[in-house]
DNA sequence: CTTGTCTATGAAACGAGTTGCATAGAGGAT
DNA sequence: ATCCTCTATGCAACTCGTTTCATAGACAAG
């Protein structure tokens, strides 16, 4: 129910069109909130609907027209409507903490080599995001000043930064207990 | 599409009723995946229907028949099937972190509220884990030797513990760069 | 010259998740 | 007496998200 007002404000940090919105959900917002074009596309009809949001379309050359989108006043009620609401608490689903659960009905080597993988992509995420701290917020190129829309933004990659930390520090204990795990099965049932 | 197997291993930790599997999404599982009676209800007809798990009914005095389920041989292959299946990338869907960059658009007084909240149900959820640990994996009531499954068990919920105080550090973050921003704001136009 | 990628939008169908409602007896509270 | 909560299951309608397919011109690689 929130994929509207992700939208308003990637709008307001920057108006554009649903293919050029996909694309930032793939980047920036995307960390945060996942959306297909699909979804983008079929959100926008109904924010345009209702007033949300204004477009005019605009013809390219050698490139198909595209509508161009901005937040309208409508738009912007709804978002500071909605800033005012109470958080919800997110609604969590982990694979991985059901498969660890998991294995202790199965044989944990495979999931080992499944959580090696995972702690790999976390691993690279984390080194995409200090790439980009570094090069949007604190580098040598970073602006002096920030304003309010970066310092936002550097806060919730921070957010990202510590998440990322937190989940490979965890991994190692995952790996930790499911090697010992399975040392102790070899232990109990020897092979030839 | 892992509800099934969220359902699962909870049934192979230990067999019971649909109502009963509620309960405990509402707890231990329902940390990592959460779900509805409603979900749960439809998902366990499925996979009687597929033969994943075996039902007998129970006639209770006092209250109402129950439904016992338990795992049948062709629900342990297809949970070892899936454990073989590489670890899918968790969805994010953070509307806290939309809300912040919101907050760029916004006064950002009522958001701090709201975040003082969640902050508080955030400190709630890790006194009920570290609370959680003590009695049933490092306390005098634990058992001395933990097996295998109570082992994984302990180790998703340390999981838990260190995303929890992971995001309260980031939220004290949060709410020093919503203030500045706030303090900043009332600096440039001073009121009466 | 065919295949593939990029920009740009959209329809249609399906599957998953949410919300509201219904039933029904036991037991406790006011 | 009436209301509320707990156990226990389920239907129906709806919204949200995913997957597959389609169009169409520009441009690069092989």
């Amino acid at each position: 129910m929130a994929l509207e007002h992700a939208i308003l404000v990637s709008l307001l940090e920057k108006p554009g069109s649903g293919y050029e919105l996909a694309r930032r959900f793939d980047r920036s917002i995307g960390y945060f909130w996942t959306a297909t074009h699909q979804q983008i596309y079929r959100v926008l009809k109904r924010m345009e609907g209702d007033g949300w949001i204004d477009v005019h379309e605009v013809s390219q050359q050698g490139k198909p027209d595209k509508k161009h989108y901005s937040v309208a006043a409508a738009g912007q009620a709804a978002l500071s409507d909605w800033l005012h609401e109470p958080i919800e608490p997110e609604s969590v689903r982990h694979d991985l903490a059901v498969k660890i659960r998991g294995a202790a009905f199965d044989d944990p080597a495979a999931l080992i080599r499944q959580v090696e993988r995972y702690q790999q992509a976390h691993s690279e995420r984390l080194t995409h995001y200090l790439a980009g701290e570094l090069r949007d917020f604190t580098g040598p190129d970073a602006p002096a000043h920030l304003d309010d829309m970066r310092e936002l933004q550097h806060v919730v990659l921070r957010g990202g930064i510590a998440y990322e930390r937190m989940t490979l520090a965890w991994l190692e204990d995952v790996l930790a207990t499911l090697r010992r795990i399975q040392a102790a099965r070899a232990a109990e049932r020897p092979g030839p």
